[in-house]
DNA sequence: GCATTTTCTAGAATCTTGTTCTAATGGCTA
DNA sequence: TAGCCATTAGAACAAGATTCTAGAAAATGC
């Protein structure tokens, strides 16, 4: 009845390394960030760590994989609930702010970490994860566009016209440089998000 | 007379190694970048590099810092030949669109790395610039804003709804994600700038 | 229930790679 | 020329990522 337990429960120990994880990596960034130190945070073995990652940059690459899909998904969701051009427009700024104020730290991962060396498996994933969720995004928008109600515009430039300002005030507001949160000033970038694209 | 060259003209090789580090953190990320490709592809030995620069970090802030005093320093220049508040704020846009396609491979590695392991004195270095940067670019605006050519806002918001889109943009183009070129679409994000901070 | 197969955990051993150290080399000035 | 300093070289070192082997727990089949 040695109490060494050994095997934690088993799914719980999955987990408990993405957090130990994401909290090394906010802490000292990724390249700084040693195993040991997962290890000892996760409580967990070298061996248990690789068993369910591949390697560190696998378990920074689950970490964004999973917050982008998770940030993603919840776009699609709010959006089926708005009603014409401007709502939605306004929805995608709004929901970015709230994503960001609920999962600052899975946020602030996201937004630090353009750097992540993925594996091809992980770049395919990603890949056809932004696909599918650029698809939807444009097919909720195009008839919009095609009505009238928003602008002709180049393809590209639609998402930072929209995204950018709250992207780049998150990025802001997340390292300390800018006090008022995020709710604060989600109206300012969403005026500004629908005056560039309204029709 | 052993043409064995050590000691290349000096001040080339400090440039050298830059060039060369920069290559290696585009191709493959500063994390995964070994010192061995650098040192190879500047063709200088290790104690060369170590010696013109503390550590690889090191190599990467210098990088890092150089190519944000060159783009802010691009900017003052570039907002003093500007007349009104509409002017400058497109000379804003266009700066930056136009300094990143004369800087591909140095925007590249700007953009992309935000996850460097700064010193502490090039994290003070980096504070003071930003610090004269801004205080800079206050200063030039403040007085338009005073005057009602634009409109009050959280003064932290400024930057993300002027400069935001044309950086995700910038961000998309030199990943390959967006094709055209900055230059092509640059109006629109201009256009809408002025928009949103227009008086 | 029991055998076996698979998943999971552990930690030692290995291998890669960043960094330090010691010894030259070349130019410069006194 | 002698001595000094900046620079270069590459071997030695150390830290840390990854691999490997062995064994424990759960799951599966009978």
């Amino acid at each position: 009845m040695s109490r060494t337990s050994t095997h934690a429960a088993t799914p719980d120990r999955r987990q408990s390394i993405l957090s130990a994880a994401l909290a090394c990596f906010n802490e000292v960034g990724i390249e700084a960030a040693t195993i040991e130190q997962i290890r000892e945070r996760a409580g967990c073995s070298i061996g248990s760590l690789y068993h369910h990652f591949r390697s560190k940059e696998g378990v920074a690459s689950r970490l964004f994989i999973d917050g982008i899909a998770d940030l993603n998904a919840g776009l699609i969701v709010r959006l089926e609930q708005c009603e014409g051009a401007e709502a939605s427009v306004r929805a995608c700024v709004h929901h970015y702010a709230n994503w960001v104020e609920s999962n600052i730290e899975l946020a602030r991962f996201l937004l630090h970490s353009r750097d992540i060396n993925f594996s091809p498996d992980a770049k395919a994933e990603l890949k056809g994860m932004y696909h599918n969720h650029f698809g939807a995004v444009f097919s909720w928008f195009g008839p919009f566009v095609l009505r009238g109600d928003m602008r002709q515009l180049p393809p590209e430039t639609y998402i930072p016209l929209i995204s950018g300002p709250v992207e780049d005030y998150a990025r802001l507001w997340l390292s300390g440089r800018a006090k008022p949160p995020l709710s604060e000033v989600a109206d300012v970038f969403a005026d500004a998000a629908w005056a560039s694209v309204a029709g």
